[in-house]
DNA sequence: ATAGATTCGATCTATGGTTATCGATATAAA
DNA sequence: TTTATATCGATAACCATAGATCGAATCTAT
C-alpha cells in the first residue's frame, strides 16, 4: 500500500485531456486495465466493451468507462473499445510511452529485486544506476547496473538529469538518502524503506508501507477468527474491499 | 500500493468494539499512528494529543481522533491519550498481539529480503518456512528458515494449521502457488507477485500491486514535466495526496 | 430497410469518508 | 475557588467517489 507523505490537501488532480481532475482510485486502476487489455491482446481479442472488463475485473461498467474517459479514448456505440487503442491511450496518459531514468539506493535483497525487474522498461522506468554506502558493494555490478558509492548520486543525478530516486535501504538510512535525492534536484522518489521522509513540498514521495498493508491484513485475519459473531447481510467473507 | 481482488462488495467492514465499520483508509492509516507512538515512546513523551498528532502527521486533528476512537481507546480532555495504552489499543486492534504463523513461497531476492526481515515479528507475523519449486534452492536454509519444496506445503500447512501466506514468485508463478495455499485451508494470502488471483470469496487477498504505485508516481511525473499550464490556487505542488 | 439489442457518453443520485462544529470535561492559572 | 483554555466525544455538514439512469449512436438480424 501506498501512503504519500506531503499530502497537505488532496488538492485537484488534473490532467493533460482537460477532464478535470482525476480521482486518485481512477489512477490507482489504470494499471490493472493495462494489464488486462495485455492479455486481450495476446489471446487475439481486438476490441473489448466496459461490461466485458467490468466483468472480468469485477468492477461495475459504468465505473470502467468513467475511469478509461480520463485516458481521452473515445468508444463507439456496441463495438467499445478497440484494445490497441485503448492500451496505447493507457500508456499515454500515464507517461508509460516516455522514459523515466531512476537511480536506486540500496542494494540489498530488495534493491537487487528491482534492478533485476527488466519488466519495468516496458512500463517507461529505467534504473541506470545503483548506490550504497557499503565498501563492500561499491564497484559490484548488480544485474547490470554499477553500484555506485552514495555520495557521488547528488552530482550524478544533476548532470544525468534524474527525476525519480528510488529508496531501498533500511529504515534508519532513509532520510539521509532522500535528502542526498533532493540535493541532487530528484524530483519524485520511490519509497520502500519503512520511514516517514520529510521532503520540501514539491518533491512528490510515494512510499511503499508495508506495514500498512500487514495491518489491514491481520486485521481481517483477526476479525475473522475472533470475531464469530456475524449477523448481517454480507457474508463472512465480504470483509474485503479495494486498496488495502 | 494494494489491489484487494475479490472485492464484489466493499460491504460493512466491522469490528470487535462494535463502533461500526470501519473506513479502510482509517485501517491503512493505523501502522503510521503506530510507527510514530513508538517514535514518542523512545523519547520519553508519555501522553499526546490529536492536535500533537495530526500537526506531526499531517493529518487534521478531528481525523486522527475519529481513527483512534475504532480502536476503543478514551482520552481525556485537555490531556490526550496515554502513549503507552494508545499504542497497546492500537496493537491489539490490529491483532498485532497475537502471532500469525505463516508460510511464504518464492525464495528470490524479493522472498529473501521479507524472511530477513525480523521486526515482522513486533507486528505478529512469523514466517516459518519458505517454499520453491526450484530444486537448486530446496534444502537451503534463508535467514534461518528452510526452503521446503512447493508441493508440501499443503499438506504442512494443513497440520500446522497455517493461515498466512506470502507469495514472491513471478507472475506466472503466483496461481499455481496460490491454489495450493488454498488446498493447504490458507485464508489469507499476501501477493506480492504481479498478477490476478482467483480465489474463493472466503479467502482475503492483498496484493502489492507495484505497477499501480508506478502508474501514479509516473503519471504524476509527466504531469508535472509535460503540463507546464498549472493555472489555479493549488501549486503544481499539490499534484499528491494518499493513498497512491 | 427496419427493429431490436447493445454500448457509449453525460447527467444525476447515493454512499462513504472527511472535515467542521458544539457541548462537556479536565487541567492550569489567577 | 473561580476562570480560562485545551481537548475529547458526538453530531452534523460537506465533498469525493461510486453507482444508476437515460438518450443517442451503432451494429446485427430479420
Amino acid at each position: 500500500m501506498v501512503i504519500d507523505i506531503n499530502l497537505s490537501n488532496p488538492e485537484a488532480i488534473h490532467h493533460p485531456a482537460g477532464q478535470g481532475p482525476i480521482p486518485q482510485p481512477s489512477l490507482n486502476r489504470m494499471s490493472q486495465y493495462h494489464h488486462y487489455l495485455m492479455e486481450l491482446q495476446d489471446q487475439g481479442i481486438d476490441r473489448v466493451s466496459c461490461s466485458r472488463i467490468g466483468a472480468d475485473l469485477n468492477l461495475v461498467p459504468v465505473q470502467v468507462r468513467k475511469d478509461l474517459q480520463y485516458t481521452g479514448i473515445i468508444g463507439k456505440p456496441k463495438t467499445g473499445y478497440v484494445v490497441a487503442e485503448l492500451i496505447l491511450a493507457i500508456e499515454s496518459f500515464l507517461g508509460w510511452n516516455n522514459v523515466n531514468e531512476a537511480f536506486l539506493v540500496g542494494a540489498g535483497n530488495l534493491g537487487t529485486a528491482l534492478l533485476g525487474h527488466e519488466r519495468f522498461t516496458k512500463f517507461g522506468l529505467q534504473i541506470v544506476a545503483a548506490f550504497d554506502s557499503d565498501p563492500s558493494k561499491i564497484g559490484q555490478w548488480v544485474h547490470g547496473k554499477a553500484v555506485l558509492p552514495l555520495d557521488k548520486l547528488a552530482d550524478l543525478a544533476q548532470r544525468m538529469s534524474i527525476h525519480l530516486g528510488i529508496i531501498t535501504t533500511p529504515a534508519e538510512a532513509a532520510q539521509t538518502v532522500a535528502d542526498e535525492m533532493i540535493r541532487g534536484g530528484i524530483q519524485a522518489i520511490w519509497n520502500f524503506a519503512p520511514a516517514r521522509l520529510k521532503v520540501p513540498t514539491h518533491v512528490i514521495v510515494h512510499s511503499e508501507d508495508l506495514y500498512s498493508s500487514l495491518a489491514s491484513l491481520s486485521w481481517k485475519l483477526a476479525q475473522r477468527f475472533h470475531v464469530p459473531i456475524q449477523q448481517e447481510g454480507g457474508t463472512p467473507d465480504g470483509v474485503d474491499a479495494n486498496c488495502g
